[in-house]
DNA sequence: CCGCTTGGGTCTATTTAGTAGACCAGGTCT
DNA sequence: AGACCTGGTCTACTAAATAGACCCAAGCGG
């Protein structure tokens, strides 16, 4: 039995921000939630709409959204088995300000990428 | 020689959400740029508010910023050298959409917490 | 004059996190 | 019987992050 990932689930800060980004702010977890946000969807699919993520990152992170109240998972005891995710009210309400950074980064997303040439072209 | 570092820096996606959160996204990113919001900061000030990131990760989080254009960097050609950090208008018009985000954890951190704790107890 | 201190990093070795891809269950279709 | 389906897990490999030694050059104490 090797148990290999202990899967450290602590508050340990006392800033409620960092133990939120520490959660949300990996790589995939609001690339997830945005893709849940249109509605329920199964594994495999999220698989295909992210493209470049792992399974394993994927089980992962949809265990820790889940685990975090983010989403739900149903399993449908069927064969082949069918598992679908879904955002709860909190990840509803999370994707809410959340929408507005997105907002942010489609208005400037343009400048960014200006700021990056420059930067490369006068270095 | 070595040259490790590539540090590539493309905008593959088409998808101008996936690039931002590609760079802001990373562990320390949003971090950084809420601790310089109060003002310019310098190296090891940085360092000692963030706590635990590496002067690695810190340098080279920075010149990301840096290279985006969300902060600047003010070599003052003094012995100690000293360079301050500051948030640009991009780095500040980041920050109010981002504000709001942080309030939702402020907000939200217990429930989570709490979710958390159902989760390991109805395991 | 020697050696210590100071700030802002870089370099290297080690630990950790993420990826790719094989594998599994078990019922259906051919 | 054998191939195929989904939603994962397991293992071996690779990429990324960390810790900590090291560097530079001026100033300062003795």
């Amino acid at each position: 039995m090797p148990q290999p990932q202990p899967e450290s689930i602590e508050f340990d800060h006392p800033c409620p921000i960092r133990d939120v980004l520490d959660r949300i702010g990996d790589q995939w977890s609001v690339l997830i939630l945005l893709t849940l946000q249109p509605g329920t969807k199964r594994f495999n699919a999220l698989m295909r709409e992210i493209g470049d993520i792992s399974k394993q990152m994927l089980s992962r992170t949809l265990k820790h959204l889940e685990q975090d109240g983010f989403i739900t998972r149903t399993v449908y005891p069927e064969v082949p088995p069918r598992v679908e995710y879904r955002l709860t009210e909190l990840g509803h309400s999370f994707l809410e300000p959340m929408q507005a950074l997105v907002t942010w980064a489609d208005a400037h997303h343009r400048t960014i990428a200006e700021a990056r040439r420059r930067y490369r072209g006068g270095e």
